[in-house]
DNA sequence: AAAACATATCAAATTTTGTTTATATGTTTT
DNA sequence: AAAACATATAAACAAAATTTGATATGTTTT
């Protein structure tokens, strides 16, 4: 039962669900998080902690950095995740993904300006090209 | 994004849980729910709002007694309350269900005991061979 | 090796939830 | 109509979760 409790914990926070709608795409750093929902760090790190340790999230380390991603290996976690997706309207998150979008631009052409010695941007080998927009 | 919340919320507690575990077999009424969990009245109505509010049981007046069911006209949220039903181990409730089949074995025979006049019991019209125990 | 960076962790402050005791409301039985 | 019942609600309290500011840890750049 305790692990159920967690699960369904970890939903309950509006916070926690915003940043499950940012992982939809794909990975994200705890930075690009951060700068996406405009709130500070240690905040962002609190909630993905309770994600992770309900096992709806998992992370990657890189470097100095820290991918997160839905972690879809249990069938009815996946299932209550994507139902967390399909519920959440997307204007509710629109503005989250406006300012994910602005950060990653802006992070993808520096790697172009300074590519020589600078292998070791976040989402590194990233280029303009690179750099997914969403919706 | 706040109704999703609030139905997460109600389902995160375990008292909560196990209320609803109760309300597998059909409806009950708020005494028999504080005989089952064995634990006080004020306590049980809480939660009880609190699963309301969310929409995962209604309830149903007759009398003095107020009758509780799950509410299955939501598909999402009867999708959500069977894999609860489902999730949690019977090991984990069956002191609760004990008490409870205690409590309506008591509650049924007195209905014969006392047949006349006394028309107005909590799930008044059983008998002793109404009286539904559980698993 | 120093500075800058990305992230985690901790402790204190705050907010939200849950629990308890007491009491109120409406119903039925006597 | 009084007493007994079933349940809800309110107020006070306790416990748990969240937020924040400070700091620690490990990594990379200079």
């Amino acid at each position: 039962m305790q692990e159920l409790l967690s699960i369904f914990k970890a939903l309950s926070d509006e916070t926690r669900l915003r940043i499950l709608k940012l992982l939809e795409h794909g990975e994200l750093c705890v930075c690009d998080i951060v700068a996406a929902l405009d709130i500070i760090q240690p905040k962002v790190s609190f909630h993905l902690g309770v994600l992770k340790d309900a096992g709806l999230i998992k992370d990657r380390k890189q470097g100095k950095w820290i991918h997160y991603r839905i972690d879809d290996s249990d069938m009815f976690k996946r299932f209550l995740v994507l139902s967390v997706l399909e519920k959440v309207s997307e204007s509710e998150v629109m503005e989250d993904k406006k300012r994910l979008n602005k950060f990653l631009k802006n992070k993808g052409p520096k790697a172009e300006i300074v590519p020589i010695k600078n292998k070791s941007r976040c989402c590194g080998s990233m280029t303009r090209r690179e750099v997914r927009h969403y919706d």
